[in-house]
DNA sequence: TTGAAAGCGCTAACAG
DNA sequence: CTGTTAGCGCTTTCAA
């Protein structure tokens, strides 16, 4: 068994009380006694029991964080951010994975709740009246999500986006500009909010500069599924394509190198999150900057009731090598 | 507030000990009371609060990680693994980053020792002392490191370790049948427990063999790590890199397609971990398959207690494109 | 089969 | 400045 401040306190010759404030460094103990106290904890070897602290103090000093995936690069970067500022501040974090699975994040939610100071969600499937009801219960960041507009949000939740439709529409623009007159999108999840933003940023600015938009699904938005994505594309009819991130985007790439197909000479790709290393990916991938790190530290800071309950990340596009002239057009 | 049982108890017009059995499950309480708790349960939407309960009992539910980065892919998938096993049994995750750095660990450890069921350590870089002590708190387990063989291993702490000894000599054997004479091996942090494996057994391969073999150094082992690491190597006298992981190995073929070196005409490439999902790198890596995702699922097996205390995962090389035959010797 | 009561380790009024 | 006393929410003897 581990030392307890019980057994300080009786070795240092005091009660419980003056030993916990004597610990926990308040300034009514006199400077002899918090000597003896500090000297007898140290010689003991004693570390103060987090699970008693919290449940007298009622905060925990941990906050969980529920992730779709924690194998991909968006939510690794975002993960790295949120533990950089929170364990700064010496908070913990309980993770979990919910496998992008609605159920699997009410399992984990259900898991957490009752042990964490506060819950971060990111990218969250939950309908929004859950999301509301779990705010009641204990303060929610809610990232790369946004309840609906008519929704009145609670005063326990806080909403961190990526506003993708700037980074999207300089996309379409981008590839107009190039010749391209139409765009294959290929999708994430059609649950995804995030998704749902892509698409309809990428309809409109479509619509307004006349090229034809089709959707592609996705299984799962990783490599994977990106290569996978590829086979529902008919390659004779596509000039370029966006991909839901970069994940998607790699694996089209990988996918269109084996059919012998030249990225950019016949066909341009832009993908979303520029969450590789610069220079993984050849060609230097043309891609929509929506940092999840940013996203990470916006979260962290709403997290610690510092930053805005609303706050949004902007996102640009940055033009690499895997976008170039439409091959039609140079005909 | 949340609900405690109290409530639920006085709602069911019980005690709270019978309330606190019907809900675990006991087998001491009669059908109609048990029906009767659980209703009223539902009703109150009551969840128990895991933090009495661990108190209570004296355990958690949670088991801690320690990283040294979550945003590399081989700590990303080790996590994975461990996450799913664990999460089955409904136990949770906390996590921290030690950043690759000592202090780092000793503060996660001490952050999280007095709150969860078991420590997994990945990569440790704390000194063989520190982690016996630590598992006479609570059991650890130690994922890709081993304490030295002289000491003796208290009851627990397990051990799970790659052995690397198989890929690397065959790493060496490989380039050696391909005609290169040398070997530049880029290594990782010089504490790394891996990182000397690695290097020895490349150091006996190549005196087996007759082949040269120098060390570089990394800053860190990631992909920049690696684009840095080619800067230290002299170009004109090396057809073979064999790379710490496979982050330093994609920085490094980056690095070099940046200065006009092909590989693997001039330059051999090999990578260790085949943590990147095929058809990442081009060209496709030829890597030592080290599965972190497997050393996730013993370092769980080990955690549970099911698994051997002492456990390892063999390595084996993965021929693919990136290396190939010496350009001196085909002169 | 059920209830009363004693903690688990700690903090926080409230007295002194 | 220090000690006494209640709890935080739960499980678990020990009696009834």
């Amino acid at each position: 068994m581990a030392t307890t401040i019980r057994q300080v306190a009786a070795e240092a010759g005091v009660s419980i009380a003056t030993a916990s404030r004597a610990l926990g460094g308040s300034s009514a103990v006199v400077e002899a006694t918090r000597e003896r106290v500090l000297g007898v904890a140290a010689a003991l070897n004693y570390t103060p029991s987090r699970l008693g602290r919290s449940l007298a103090t009622g905060s925990t000093g941990n906050v969980g964080v529920i992730l779709p995936d924690v194998t991909n690069p968006f939510y690794t970067s975002f993960l790295a951010a949120l533990e950089s500022a929170l364990g700064a501040r010496d908070l913990g974090i309980l993770v979990g994975d919910s496998h992008e699975s609605l159920d699997g994040e009410r399992a984990l939610i259900r898991r957490m709740d009752t042990q964490v100071d506060a819950l971060v969600l990111a990218s969250s499937r939950l309908p929004d009246a859950e999301i509301v009801a779990a705010s009641h219960r204990l303060p929610v960041v809610l990232a790369n999500r946004r309840l609906d507009a008519a929704a009145i949000a609670p005063a326990g939740l806080s909403q961190i986006a990526l506003d993708v439709g700037p980074g999207f529409a300089q996309a379409a623009e981008h590839l107009h500009s190039l010749g391209h007159t139409g765009i294959v999108y290929v999708d994430g999840p059609p649950q995804s909010w995030s998704g749902r933003q892509k698409r309809d940023t990428l309809t409109r600015a479509c619509a307004r500069l006349g090229m034809r938009l089709t959707i592609a699904p996705t299984v799962r938005p990783d490599f994977e599924g990106g290569r996978r994505a590829l086979e529902a594309v008919d390659l004779d009819d596509t000039t370029a394509i966006v991909a839901f991130n970069d994940q998607v985007a790699l694996g089209l790439l990988s996918a269109l190198r084996e059919a012998g197909v030249e990225v950019p000479t016949r066909v341009s790709i832009v993908g979303c999150d520029d969450s590789l290393p610069h220079g993984l990916a050849w060609p230097p991938l043309t891609t929509v900057d929506s940092s999840s790190r940013t996203l990470g530290e916006l979260a962290a800071a709403a997290t610690l009731g510092e930053g805005a309950l609303r706050n949004t990340v902007p996102t640009h596009l940055i033009v690499r090598d895997s976008t170039g002239a439409c091959p039609a057009a140079s005909v």
